[in-house]
DNA sequence: ACCGTAACACTAACCGTTAGGTTTTCCTGC
DNA sequence: GCAGGAAAACCTAACGGTTAGTGTTACGGT
């Protein structure tokens, strides 16, 4: 019953870290396609299946560090200032990440993601589940009443979003003319007054 | 250099077509991750190799009836009459298509598709696909005249309306509700006149 | 009739992933 | 402290999709 506090967490968060820098290392230096997993495993000196009691799959390596976006966006939503429009929040949020993902410590890591069909396929599907979360927090905000269908239409804009902006050559104005997109189409959605 | 023409085409065709039936109809009796490549390949006669050689992954063998689909939301684009507006042109192409996939006939194999991760996801990434080649037309129309960017975004929101309208309760009119945000956020990218 | 080539076959592997069952390591209540 | 339980990690072995390598056939153009 009492909460689990101590080394066996810390070593596993160890392990587990130690497992994603591994493969991080490995993928940046000789290519995503190029290291298997039975390697990941021999250099970061565990077993192959303790990998996968980590990770769910080779992909997820990759974007272990992203964990924390899953939720960022939700949040931008409900911790919103109570009398901030939701589109401007939505737009900061974006913004924010799109920068963080743009950064130039970063550039090696999209690099080897573009060059991989494998890693692309796994964001995209990953970003699907980023706009269900997203429409669920916007759904659950009953100062917006919109219907479900709205909802989920604004949670996949605001995601193709992220991702467009990301391959744009100047990304904040892509933000910016993309949102203005955005704007209108959740505003012709606003419920008669 | 010579057009080809004759038997060997009309053999390899046969030959994709009974490898696609075979596998759809395996597929549809037992569940797709009940049958395997090397099952399908066995009771359609034909070697492993063969299966790979006409079909790039077991999840394309599910979708060769849609590769049609890659280019009627393009053609919409192109091939709308010269004082038809866009919006209206996609909105009626995305009906037809969300009508064809949500017919009775379709039911089995939508149903296969959504127990399937796998046949999901592969269905994403192909929408990202089908998304590029709209942008590229919508980019090629003169008459529209708006940015990369904005076109891209276009073409995203449209292949959303597509899969948010068949999840939805009442696909017709959840058309209508996303295409009403599609059509405010497209006017207002108008340029200036 | 003959050659080039496209289609197909066969074998054998590689790689991600999982199941099975065992050992180690830590937490906890005595 | 220590027994008991559970979580974490291990090892082995396999399964299923996919591909490389190497022939073999059958068609099409000359």
């Amino acid at each position: 019953m009492t909460v689990p506090t101590g080394r066996r967490e810390r070593k596993k968060a160890a392990t587990r870290r130690k497992i994603a820098d591994t493969a991080l290392r490995l993928f940046l230096e000789r290519g995503y396609d190029a290291v298997g997993i039975r390697e990941v495993a021999a250099e970061a000196d565990v077993a192959v299946t303790t990998v996968f009691s980590h990770f769910a799959s080779k992909e997820a390596l990759v974007f272990e560090q992203d964990e924390g976006f899953e939720q960022r966006l939700a949040q931008a939503v409900t911790n919103r200032a109570p009398d901030e429009p939701l589109i401007p929040a939505l737009r900061r949020e974006v913004l924010a990440l799109v920068r963080h993902c743009t950064a130039d410590g970063a550039a090696p890591i999209q690099r080897m993601i573009a060059a991989s069909p494998a890693l692309r396929q796994y964001e995209d599907s990953m970003r699907l589940r980023h706009a269900e979360s997203l429409a669920a927090a916007v759904a659950a905000d009953p100062a917006l009443a919109r219907t479900g269908t709205v909802c989920r239409t604004l949670a996949r804009f605001v995601v193709d979003a992220y991702a467009l902006a990301r391959e744009a050559d100047d990304p904040d104005a892509a933000v910016d003319e993309i949102f203005r997109m955005i704007e209108a189409a959740w505003e012709v959605t606003a419920p008669s007054r």
